[in-house]
DNA sequence: CGCCGAGTTGAACTGAATCAAGAAACGTGG
DNA sequence: CCACGTTTCTTGATTCAGTTCAACTCGGCG
């Protein structure tokens, strides 16, 4: 492995759980977790992911703008939306396996680091360390869906879209307003009405 | 292990994964998960756990009714409601091991049977059976949440008060409404006239 | 230049929350 | 076992956030 996909796991892992974060990985296991990982380049619009496609990786953005997707009674509801340092997941059909009911399009043109996922024979074999670390991904991973989802419940609109704007102004810059909004959970004119109303 | 365990244990798997799924527990494992139960008696209005303590345990009901819940701004929002068959688990307490925000209280008189956790030296120690049932557990347990959030979301109040009642009639006729309305997501008043109107 | 889809703005509507008051259920002590 | 007070539940009137539907604006692009 190059120097390159190491810093992009380094990159991965600070990104995603802090700063100050273990991952608890020796250079022999994390060697490990690196070589199931590989860096892959899209276009703007294009999938990585459509319905019926079971989920073989777990997704890091390197650069460029990425959302995840499914279909409501022929509406589009936006799941997740990735900008650079950002994962995402499909968990549903990553964890069972299943076709996947999602698709993931780029909306930018954009660098991904894919982790593909274990088979049963790896991970039977695999250390106690890259064990806990896939362990603590898939952990972080839920928890936060779970929290987005409940903010999404108690918080009013206006509120989700300030935190999303100071937390993610890039995605709400540069992700088409439709999408955003659907992200958010309103109809794009709730979506546009709040802007007009935050000058 | 007695009978009794071996018993509750399969109930546990059966109620929990369907009755078609396939724990992969040889003999041996299944002993080694069933080390890890216990069974419990508690009175109604007992609590289980309160704010602050950390969570060590996956829990199942064998018979009654249990409730967990957590503040909101001096008001309790109910996000599990489990009675006989149901399994119970605060994820965020269970996984990072850090200081609950959650209560868990009876709500009848109930016998549960617990889980306990693992720690770090059990789990690298344990066969790929074991860990892979505990894998199904997580990913099972996180996928309904995820899904039980997502439905509170997009189904009107209505629609999701008939949905409980059609599955789990027993909840909302031995639970005190308040609950039931906090756990369905509506206010009182409104669980009040759902009911008034379904005559 | 004129089309086209995305975004904006307005008006009416709706599901559910809130506030307020009355009715029923509950448990505690006599 | 009943009486009483407290909590919980119901019912009504009002309000509000967000949706829906419809018309209009704007920017890009053939």
């Amino acid at each position: 492995m190059g120097s390159v996909e190491t810093s992009v796991f380094d990159e991965f892992v600070k990104n995603t759980f802090g700063d100050n974060f273990d991952c608890g990985l020796s250079p022999e296991s994390k060697e490990k977790m690196m070589n199931r990982g590989r860096i892959v380049k899209m276009d703007k619009g294009e999938y990585l992911q459509v319905e019926g496609d079971v989920c073989k990786t777990w997704g890091y953005v390197c650069k460029g703008l990425v959302r995840m997707y499914y279909m409501r009674d022929k509406e589009e509801v936006t799941e997740q939306l990735s900008a650079e340092g950002d994962g995402f997941l499909d968990c549903e059909s990553f964890f069972k396996q299943t076709p996947s009911k999602r698709y993931v399009q780029m909306l930018e043109p954009t660098t991904l680091y894919l982790f593909r996922k274990l088979d049963n024979s790896e991970i039977s074999s695999d250390n106690y360390e890259v064990r806990r670390f896939l362990r603590y991904m898939i952990e972080k991973t839920l928890l936060d869906k779970k929290k987005r989802i409940l903010d999404s419940i108690f918080k009013p609109a206006r509120e989700r879209y300030e935190t999303l704007l100071a937390e993610k102004p890039g995605l709400v810059l540069r992700a088409p307003s439709g999408i955003v909004a659907s992200y958010l959970g309103v109809t794009p004119e709730t979506l546009s009405r709040i802007k007009a109303k935050n000058n």
